[in-house]
DNA sequence: CAAATGTCTATACAAATGTATATTAATGTT
DNA sequence: AACATTAATATACATTTGTATAGACATTTG
């Protein structure tokens, strides 16, 4: 965890290290565009450690060999993909937290905004919640990094509501990343499901989630019922 | 889940549907010996979804044309594997809990074996927590299938100890599935990390589920704290 | 305008892959 | 012993892959 975080840059908020564009012809295709070809090229059967660099070149249109002018391999391509879908999606359920409030818990309503990101356009969740464990060691790291980004949010909202319902809860960061582990093992799942059967898995994920925080909050008081 | 049942058998104790060698040659190599090659190609970079006919034919010492005399394609030895790979592990994962009874708990004696089991030699445990995402449908179907079958074990577990215990819990079948998950999803991910970091990824492992278990007993007392 | 420089394409090639066809070898049956 | 049947191999082929090399185009700078 301390060696090698070569691949990526480690702050979260640098969009492209350098286009050095001084002198010479106008980029007629960005890494933008390549990584929307793997977007289109991804899906239900069909995973970024199986794609080549041909087929994404040849999906964004360009000669296989343009394809360096932007990465140096798929590699790096879907490290770049995994950075752009953690900012994205945290940037969806920050803005579905803060506009939660009174009505809907704010369990509820967080876990209603991922699972409607299931079967969004956009394809970033399927990239971040199914390729996670399989890849390069920096692919790897990265779903890592952007997994651990979501569970320090979480964990501080955590420590903030606890504050405000005067509910303590037993050790934050471990119930942060209980809960971000588990919503994102069942939201792999639960992608391949028709979209029908999205609410029972809503229903599933919110009595799972609440019975991990009322477990943390009862640990808290000291009152564990039995053993 | 209902319709395309097609590629496995349903039950999960038939080894072989027929050897039919009833004349000819006398097969030199089996199903098991391409098994074994996988379980020695298949390592931490390395997922079976990247590996090639040929090259598992290569590791097993066969020509690669051989290969069709086992196996249709490369999707079906998947498949083959998860069903081994589930049989087995829910074999140590059986007698473990069998074994522990008084002293310590179910839970953590589980958990150790389990984490245990991450860094065997048999690298059954790989396929099974980490590519259970990506590949065919066949594939991800055989994966769900073996993890549905830990969850029923362990719900008829939960509500045998509920019924020991005299301390009722809610909705057994969502609490084994939420253990399954979680801990198969940090198990993906544990098995990265050096052996020195195993103990505490179980004292974390234990910690969860001792708040899943909480909080679900809990409920079933009609006593939240809060919400 | 011309030179310089970066972007992109064209062509090419060796390596690897899945599989078709044909052949050889070993075993059981008659 | 002769045959039938099956396992395994050998050879081959069309595709696809990643990448090397070289040239064409456009755009900024001098």
């Amino acid at each position: 965890m301390t060696s090698a975080v070569r691949t990526a840059n480690s702050k979260p908020g640098t969009p492209k290290p350098a286009s050095s564009t001084v002198l010479g012809r106008k980029a007629v295709i960005s890494r933008d565009d390549l990584i929307a070809a793997v977007l289109k090229l991804v899906g239900p059967n069909r995973s970024v450690s199986t794609l080549s660099l041909r087929e994404v070149a040849r999906e964004a249109g360009i000669a296989p060999n343009s394809f360096y002018r932007h990465f140096r391999d798929m590699d790096e391509l879907a490290v770049a993909m995994i950075d752009r879908a953690g900012r994205t999606l945290r940037k969806i359920i920050g803005e579905a937290r803060h506009r939660a409030s009174a009505e809907r818990s704010v369990v509820r309503s967080s876990v209603e905004i991922f699972v409607e990101q299931l079967s969004a356009d956009e394809k970033y969740l399927h990239m971040l919640l199914r390729e996670g464990t399989v890849g390069s060691p920096a692919f790897k790291q990265a779903v890592e990094r952007e997994l651990s980004f979501f569970e320090e949010e979480l964990c501080a909202d955590l420590i903030r509501l606890a504050e405000a319902n005067k509910a303590p809860i037993h050790e934050p960061a471990l119930v942060a990343k209980a809960i971000t582990r588990l919503i994102f093992a069942i939201g792999g799942t639960a992608m391949d499901l028709p979209r029908t059967q999205h609410s029972e898995v809503i229903e599933q994920m919110v009595t799972m989630l609440n019975m991990i925080i009322t477990g943390t909050q009862t640990i808290a008081l000291g009152k564990m019922p039995l053993r």
